[in-house]
DNA sequence: TTATAATATGCGGAAATGTGCATATACAAC
DNA sequence: GTTGTATATGCACATTTCCGCATATTATAA
């Protein structure tokens, strides 16, 4: 019961359920995650490291870059459970499907630069 | 998302899990509640307060007393998904048994007099 | 080695959460 | 009306959560 309570806790945060949509569509690095969500860097390296905790994500490193991905596969039954769950609650809202824009243009161009990108508010 | 952020948010905490658990057994009053968790008044309220406002439960009042139940026909299909997942992740728990245990020895007697069985310690 | 870059993390403050105590509310019985 | 009972709630306090800032860590490249 333990486990689940914090399986929920780890899906209750608008931040974190919109990082799982984008990775829902492809593996990111932490400042993919930042562009597309348009958030700080703390609070992408933070909310990841959160999911990946209570066992929502895959972490890969290549190079100093560290790439979450969502492996429906290689995951506990519950969790998959519930990910199909909040897959299906996310259709259509207007957010998240702004965040997929934003991953497309996203690019590895490393947190400094899109910081920067974020503060000219040159990303849309 | 902000409904999804709040079904979730229900979802965690040890006592409303339990409290999802007794209530799938049946219809409960809030000292029945108390009683097979063996908590507060307080706690019980809140937190089946919680519950309800979140779309989890549904409530009747019958004279003074308020009674909880889960109705899964009358229901969110994305609450019912997750009451369903929720129920999975529950089998075999050692706490959860036991509250179901003393749910059965639970009567209407009133949360004053709940209260003074568990001061007492006579309810195991 | 030194410099640089991507990510993680210690710390502090603001906000949210959970719960007990005391009390309010709503209803029943008289 | 008064009294008694089941539940809800205002308040205070402890704990947790979220996030920004600054800095540490880790890996690359020169």
């Amino acid at each position: 019961m333990r486990d689940s309570v914090k399986l929920f806790k780890a899906l209750s945060d608008e931040t974190r359920l919109r990082m799982l949509n984008i990775l829902l569509e492809r593996e990111c690095c932490v400042c993919e995650v930042m562009q597309a969500l348009d958030i700080s860097q703390t609070r992408a390296s933070r909310n990841l490291a959160a999911l990946y905790e209570a066992g929502f994500l895959k972490l890969r490193r290549d190079g100093f870059w560290s790439l979450y991905s969502i492996d429906m596969d290689d995951m506990n039954e519950f969790v998959a459970d519930l990910v199909q769950a909040v897959t299906k609650a996310m259709e259509g809202d207007k957010v998240l499907e702004q965040d997929r824009e934003r991953l497309k243009k996203a690019m590895r161009v490393g947190p400094s630069c899109a910081e920067k990108m974020r503060a000219e508010n040159t990303i849309v």
